[in-house]
DNA sequence: GCCGTTTTCGGCCCGACTGTTTTCAGTCG
């Protein structure tokens, strides 16, 4: 069993946990243990099978975490964890999830009423039998109502991409809005984590109201969810949410630093402050024994308090930051500006929309100095794939356009040639070693066994033509798992060959995720960030690969298409 | 369940909002 799947264990049973009503702290430890498995740099197999080694010494981790995760890697799965699902009806699960149920009420409801389904549910509320029960009333059944037609949309987390159109829509609406003196973002969508569950937006406004009834009047605006004196909760479209929050312009930068959280990065952030004699809330950073405000304009007074560095958004999730920040070593992190070269691209040859010429064009339009040109390899036949002989056809073409483009970009011969399903290159090696730039990539036998994938991209590694592994996991958020392969591995490989591997910056791969990005740094793996682009409008999602990057804590250093060609 | 240059027991971030309560629990972030 490996790390994500004993972290989703853990997960699962501080989930199921709380609807027996357990000490939540004992619930947040699950979580933390969870999480702290699911970053570790090694597999906990390795750690648990080294006799000199103790994987209780892992922080967040203890004695009992460390049996259970024992038991998980020997036998697949934990008694504790199958007690409690018998326990806990599934309908009692998925009632939790609806808006304004939680775990203590699902279970009251499931209990009470001896509910089945969710559409017992319905039922129930449509006979007004939940308006009945003690400490639930009329509204509450109407919000559980309301909520299952939310809970029915399928509300998924969106893309970043998604969430930052969305964000420049409502931020031109909510500029316009002349009560309000000072806006941002906050939440997830300014850490950039790729995906965004809701959006929050906070602002000073001198006058409260003024500013949620100018949000009420967004376009899209569907439903005030919640409202009070200095926080609303709309709805906007089917089922998104976004939550404002008003504030003192000297509260602003400890309200930015509470909302933009990670919950998991406040938690540490208000433990350091308690520990010097200080509280942080959303107001300000305060004296414990005088109450005496200390800080809270500006995030940076927040840290400083504290005595650390500002802390980049995208870092802030408890992994390191903490610890980099102490020393005084936060990376700094790379910039969109930072990249000058895109080394995967298709053409009108393959699937792309464009010519060579107009993706050149587009490329010197978007400051870049030079590109790989990558079209599929023959067996991806559903894009027309290109065999030896179209290949050499189309590095013929690149040839004889280079000398347009002299001095101005460098148009690499390239391909994104296939890893085939039973192993070995899709494409010749004599026609590899012609190339300056080949994209080793997994499309087909996606769902094979560990063992056989994993075979598979070390196979492509070793080649001696092959120079980056693109989209190594092959997932596609909220679509499709990645695939089963074993990471450590291939960056293993990946290292002892000096082989680059890619962060595709497509917002639907994002492919390494941000925890491998931060693996790959540590094991000085060098990343190429790639748009994967299609079309001349694909070229501009490089933004959003630079987010993942960020996330993983990436510098200008760590990103070899920063440097000019042949980037070394 | 985790953790410890004051502790092996007694803490564990902090507050807004809602609904159903007469003072607060549940939910959310």
């Amino acid at each position: 069993m490996d790390n994500a799947a004993i972290a989703d264990v853990f997960d699962e049973m501080a989930e199921l946990l709380e609807f027996r009503g357990e000490n939540p702290f004992r619930i947040r430890a699950y979580t933390n243990g969870a999480k702290a498995i699911r970053e570790l740099d090694e597999s906990v197999a390795a750690i648990l099978a080294d006799p000199s080694r103790d994987l209780s010494k892992t922080p967040g981790i203890g004695k009992t975490l460390a049996e259970k995760s024992a038991v998980l890697v020997e036998t697949g799965s934990l008694p504790q964890l199958i007690q409690l699902r018998a326990e806990i009806p599934e309908v009692t699960i998925q009632m939790a999830r609806i808006p304004g149920l939680g775990a203590k009420k699902a279970v009251k409801l499931q209990q009470e009423l001896g509910l089945e389904s969710l559409g017992d549910l319905r039922k129930a509320c449509q006979e007004d039998q939940i308006a009945k029960l003690k400490g639930f009333g009329a509204k509450t059944q109407a919000a559980i109502l309301d909520g299952l037609s939310i809970a029915e949309a399928a509300a998924e987390r969106i893309y970043w991409s998604s969430a930052d159109d969305l964000a420049r829509h409502i931020g031109e609406h909510m500029a316009t809005c002349q009560a309000i003196s000072k806006m941002e973002w906050a939440g997830s969508y300014r850490r950039g984590r790729e995906t965004v569950g809701d959006l929050d937006l906070l602002v000073v406004a001198d006058d409260h109201a003024a500013a949620m009834d100018h949000l009420e009047c967004y376009a899209a605006y569907a439903q005030t969810i919640g409202r009070g004196d200095t926080k609303i909760s709309i709805r906007v479209g089917k089922s998104f949410q976004v939550d404002m929050r008003v504030v003192e312009v000297d509260q602003f930068g400890a309200a930015l630093q509470y909302f933009t959280g990670s919950q998991a990065h406040n938690i540490h952030t208000r433990r350091l402050a308690k520990e010097q004699g200080l509280k942080i809330n959303e107001y300000g950073v305060f004296k414990i024994d005088d109450d005496s405000k200390v800080a809270g304009a500006t995030e940076e007074d927040v840290y400083a308090s504290i005595r650390l560095p500002w802390i980049a958004p995208e870092l802030r999730e408890d992994r390191r930051e903490f610890e980099l920040a102490a020393k005084n070593t936060l990376p700094v992190l790379i910039e969109v500006g930072d990249v000058i070269g895109d080394l995967h691209m298709h053409t009108n040859a393959t699937d792309g929309t464009a010519t060579i010429r107009e993706m050149a064009d587009a490329a010197i339009a978007r400051g870049l100095k030079y590109i790989a040109i990558t079209d599929h390899s023959k067996r991806v036949s559903m894009a027309m794939g290109l065999d030896e002989i179209r290949l050499r056809e189309q590095w013929k073409q690149i040839d004889e356009i280079r000398p347009e483009y002299e001095g101005r970009l460098m148009i690499l011969k390239g391909i994104e040639c296939d890893i085939l399903e039973k192993g070995g290159m899709d494409l010749a090696d004599e026609c590899l070693a012609e190339a300056d730039w080949v994209l080793a990539s997994v499309h087909y036998g996606q769902k094979q066994p560990r063992d056989q994938i994993t075979e598979r991209i070390l196979g492509a590694i070793e080649n001696p033509h092959v120079t980056c592994i693109a989209h190594p996991t092959g997932r596609l958020i909220n679509r499709r798992p990645p695939y089963d392969v074993d990471m450590d591995a291939v960056m293993a490989a990946a290292k002892k060959h000096g082989k680059f591997m890619e962060l595709n910056a497509n917002p639907a791969r994002l492919d390494l995720n941000d925890l491998h990005l931060a693996a790959a740094k540590r094991a000085e793996i060098p990343i190429v960030i790639s748009t994967d682009a299609h079309s001349i409008d694909g070229l501009d999602v490089m933004q959003y690969g630079i987010k993942q990057a960020r996330r993983g804590g990436l510098t200008k250093a760590d990103v070899a298409n920063t440097r000019p060609w042949p980037m070394r």
